[in-house]
DNA sequence: TTGACGGCGTACCGTACGGTACGGTACATC
DNA sequence: GATGTACCGTACCGTACGGTACGCCGTCAA
């Protein structure tokens, strides 16, 4: 049994995804609840959605942190980016994964589940300098923007081999590539404004 | 006596800036506990650090979420964005003002107090659609991006009128700068992430 | 059949915190 | 000097919620 499977986990971040269906069962629930009123949802509500009781979530999560952080691992290796690797580039198809990979990402970034995470794992991070809750920032912060720049950082570099494009240091021109794609819409998301993008540019 | 100073304001959102001195030593302690340990700080810790009994905090703010509400009502009237009014617009000045505005903002919005607070309207923007604490991310909205755009519109189309800028849409041109600009270090600092920008492009 | 076990439901406990009440003090006004 | 006002400090109350304990039931293996 993986009582505390999420506890035990002291080495690398990600991969949180050995849950059995019922455990599965439970974190969407969480996830369910984290959407409708965020963070500040009750464990009694929880198990009265999942059907389950407290000693049991307890007994399989540690306590409410606990909880939370599986459900954020859970979450996050669902996200599987578009794994677009530029394999023959031309200056169209190269244009078109960029594309493709901008407007996915800025789907779900401004989508209600990724809203709830980053809003969990902002107010978290801001609780107590070194206390342990930054643990949800650092999940987040590793499954959002880091994870983008792991997928695009090749991609980039593919498109510069192939002549179709220049920068200096690969750094900024993700930093560059984040910001006319995400421009403020995330934190506009965050801050409750209902607008999502459209015609992108 | 301008008790409940805050709640009656039911029109326009900002300037909620006519408190007593003694108030805004209590907005100050306030905001210091929020920078310190993010939402959930009790009113028990700002009347001790403020030397005020509850009471009076009740008074004046009517409850918590008037306190909350009232402390960033307060910093968001002290931040005056540099009002860099392009006036003789050679390409040169043009330059120079686009930039300085560009540092202030990012100083600003990497800032411990501007975190804090963007934290705290986030996590309230996500608790109970159509709550009443929705009011903290709209203020934060409000005297953010939007203040941004009110300062960065007239700079941009005195730009272009001078011929050194030329774009479609205004609103597509001050996304493009926001984006370039703030990139994802907004969001990167929110959730926790330590460093902050250096060296500028 | 019986026993162990995993899990559900409910009741319970301790605590933390928002909000209230009240006595005491300084100061102003008459 | 008497009266009122504004505020501090503290004690108090009610509630909500995290965490715990326990009884009951289904499943499965011996």
């Amino acid at each position: 049994m993986n009582t505390h499977a999420v506890i035990k986990r002291e080495d690398g971040l990600p991969e949180g995804a050995d849950f059995t269906p019922r455990q599965r069962e439970v974190l969407a629930a969480v996830l369910d609840l984290m959407v409708e009123e965020g963070d500040g949802f009750s464990l009694a509500k929880v198990c009265r959605r999942a059907s389950c009781s407290k000693e049991t979530l307890y007994n399989w999560f540690g306590d409410r942190d606990g909880l939370l952080t599986a459900t954020v691992q859970w979450q996050a290796s669902k996200v599987k980016m578009p794994g677009l690797d530029a394999a023959g580039v031309t200056a169209v198809s190269f244009r078109a994964a960029l594309t493709d990979f901008a407007i996915s990402w800025l789907e779900v970034i401004t989508s209600d589940v990724s809203a709830a995470l980053n809003r969990l794992a902002v107010s978290h991070a801001g609780a107590g300098a070194v206390s342990a809750k930054g643990r949800l920032g650092e999940i987040v912060l590793e499954n959002g923007p880091l994870a983008m720049r792991r997928r695009l950082k090749p991609m980039l570099a593919a498109g510069e081999e192939a002549g179709l494009l220049a920068f200096d240091h690969c750094e900024m021109a993700i930093r560059t590539f984040f910001g006319l794609v995400v421009a403020d819409w995330q934190i506009r998301k965050l801050l409750g404004e209902a607008t999502r993008p459209s015609a992108t540019g």
